[in-house]
DNA sequence: ATGGCGTACACCGTACGA
């Protein structure tokens, strides 16, 4: 059972590089966030002639989050139940799995939050916070959960190209990092930490300033498995490859296998 | 200190991302 999580950055302007890399990386499940289009826009179609189904829940211009998945999810869930909160960052469905047990899967677009101490900043430490109230809610529900995303944290120096250039910014400030770490605390493992992983591995890279030829990039789109999850992770890496194509998304996706059927 | 690049909407400059 392979996963993964891609911030496409519009899937109006990626659907080709999408259906490229699913066609090379023939997933489980995909995870997309930034689809930037409304629900009646998503390219259903598209993905249904390659034999995946699809959730989503989009939104005009900004957010909008989906999963593509060779099975058909159940019991979706758009938005966290009584967000009031009219952005689309979170989509959850369940897979049928061959013993029988089934997966639970989140794709998750966390705010950005712009700058420290910006009204954005406070809205992404909220809406943190109500991410790990509702994800403790999904985890008794469905022990078995994978939540792959855009964080939009890196959680440790090791995740910044630049730690002393980006000390204390958006992105990697303490707050942000607590927050992060108190999704682990609901019971929940970083995969990509589970491995040996290559120095200065990276998940974004801005747009400017040549930042992918020069590898400055930060780790913020993450896997986390829970604790009955984790443990049949056999791989989680990053995928560089896409983003070094014409016209890129600014993030790569990010793949682990698990050994379950 | 700023903007740098890309996307969307459409006010063809401005908001936003990370």
């Amino acid at each position: 059972m392979k996963l993964a999580t891609w911030n496409v950055n519009s899937l109006n302007v990626r659907l080709q590089h999408v259906l490229d890399w699913l066609d090379a990386n023939p997933v489980d499940a995909l995870c997309l966030q930034e689809l930037k289009l409304p629900d009646e826009k998503f390219p259903a179609e598209a993905f249904a002639q390659r034999g995946y189904q699809a959730c989503w829940v989009g939104q005009k211009t900004y957010n909008g989050v989906a999963i593509v998945s060779r099975a058909a999810g159940v019991e979706i869930q758009r938005n966290m139940p009584d967000h009031g909160d009219p952005q689309s960052r979170i989509i959850a469905a369940t897979l049928p799995c061959a013993d029988g047990r089934p997966l639970r899967v989140i794709s998750a677009y966390c705010p950005n939050g712009q700058s420290v101490g910006s009204d954005k900043y406070a809205y992404k430490l909220d809406w943190y916070a109500r991410l790990r109230d509702w994800l403790g809610d999904e985890l008794r529900r469905y022990p078995r959960l994978a939540i792959l995303g855009d964080y939009n944290v890196a959680p440790a120096d090791e995740d910044v190209h630049d730690p002393a250039a980006w000390e204390g910014d958006v992105l990697v400030s303490a707050p942000e990092r607590a927050a992060f770490e108190a999704l682990l605390g609901l019971g929940l493992s970083d995969t990509f930490r589970q491995f040996e992983q290559p120095p200065k591995a990276f998940t974004w890279w801005d747009y400017r300033r040549f930042a992918f030829r020069r590898n400055a990039g930060l780790r913020i789109d993450h896997i986390l498995a829970s604790h009955s999850l984790a443990p049949q992770c056999r791989s989680c890496v990053v995928d560089k490859a896409p983003r070094g194509w014409d016209k890129p998304s600014d993030h790569a996706p990010v793949i682990a296998e698990f050994a379950i059927p």
